[in-house]
DNA sequence: TAAACTTAGGGACATTTGTCCTTTATTTTA
DNA sequence: TAAAATAAAGGACAAATGTCCCTAAGTTTA
């Protein structure tokens, strides 16, 4: 089956709920935003956003997982975020000041992103005061996201953050190489290698 | 002197110029701003955001500097930010969503602050369309600055993060303790000290 | 299918950091 | 001002982590 062929308002179900977590909002409302929105498909190996490249999307995962990552001053790549389920994805720095994005975000494997532009989402300010506030909650939701981030970074030890993984996305581990999680939380291979043997004796 | 008795206005020049930096504001657009804030003054040691408190108001700091804290599952303080200069600071979690303070915001000497609650924000976003872009940029500052802050958390070691705190903020490293300075680097009170030796020695 | 390549695990040793403790200098209090 | 309390520096050893390997398993390519 083409996927490209159907209507693209029955991908749209997923986002809808989620933005419904967030927000009451009607169907005469989302519906609005429907022609903003855009599939975009990506291969395993394949990026939404290029390191260096400004980003001017923002994207929901339909389907699929992706990881952000850096380089650091000694030419290492740096695993920052494993991204799976129904969320949204952007390299937000970039995003907001329109500037080259320190971060590449690729995907881990297939995936189904809806994509929206910067522009269109402007355009949906403008239109919907809801959208607004869903906007500003987008916003809000970023700095509370990030602040979580750096709190785990600050408090937790290499295998607490292994286990938190193991709890919260269990599917990573599968997807992702060593050398991905071990820079995820912040070691080298050979310590997640420790650490996996560690937690196999528990 | 009494400084309690002086027009308020003498003393939020140094917030009319860093307000400028960010966006162009008129004499008038600002002068409709300070009704809505008050002068508070802390003694060395005093809070200006208790842990555990919901806080309610941003503040500017005019003279002094301020050090956040918070406690982690070790029962251990960890200094997360050293705040001097002309800036912002407030407990912006809790500030946005109303919950308990995670973090202790805690004058490291006697400083005056300029104080507006969050309702005279709101206001101000009411009555003033610059004060809502404000507000806005205000919102994508303490992300950049979250984002900022988890780079060197992640990117820095102990050392680097001495030389840049030697760099950008000197006066820090008379006003602090050593285990405020140990635990802001991430490392223990011995760590810090073989890093002095070090720094000394080059 | 065999050879080449890639990836994960783990041994051996070096380096870094933490823990615990003592000494010295500085500040506070009686 | 002397005694007590606090704060910083650093020695000695232990624990954790990194570096540099090698091996084995799985994957890709000729």
């Amino acid at each position: 089956m083409n996927t490209q062929s159907l209507p693209l308002v029955l991908f749209m179900d997923k986002l809808k709920q989620f933005l419904r977590q967030i927000v009451p909002i009607s169907d005469e409302e989302f519906g609005k935003a429907i022609p903003y929105f855009e599939i975009k498909n990506l291969k395993k190996g394949e990026y939404f956003v290029h390191q260096n490249k400004i980003c001017r999307q923002i994207a929901f995962i339909n389907k699929g997982s992706l990881k952000t990552y850096y380089i650091n001053h000694k030419s290492d790549e740096v695993t920052s975020c494993f991204c799976s389920g129904h969320c949204f994805v952007t390299s937000y720095k970039s995003f907001i000041k329109q500037v080259p994005s320190e971060l590449a975000i690729q995907a881990m494997e297939d995936v189904e992103l809806l994509v929206i532009s910067r522009e269109g989402l402007y355009k949906l300010y403008d239109i919907s005061s809801i959208w607004q506030t869903i906007g500003r909650i987008l916003a809000e939701n970023e700095y509370l996201v990030m602040e979580k981030y750096a709190s785990v970074l600050n408090n937790e030890s290499a295998k607490e953050k292994y286990l938190r993984l193991m709890e919260e996305q269990p599917d990573i581990l599968q997807k992702a190489s060593v050398e991905d999680i071990a820079s995820y939380l912040g070691v080298t291979r050979r310590t997640l290698s420790r650490i996996r043997k560690e937690i196999s004796n528990m």
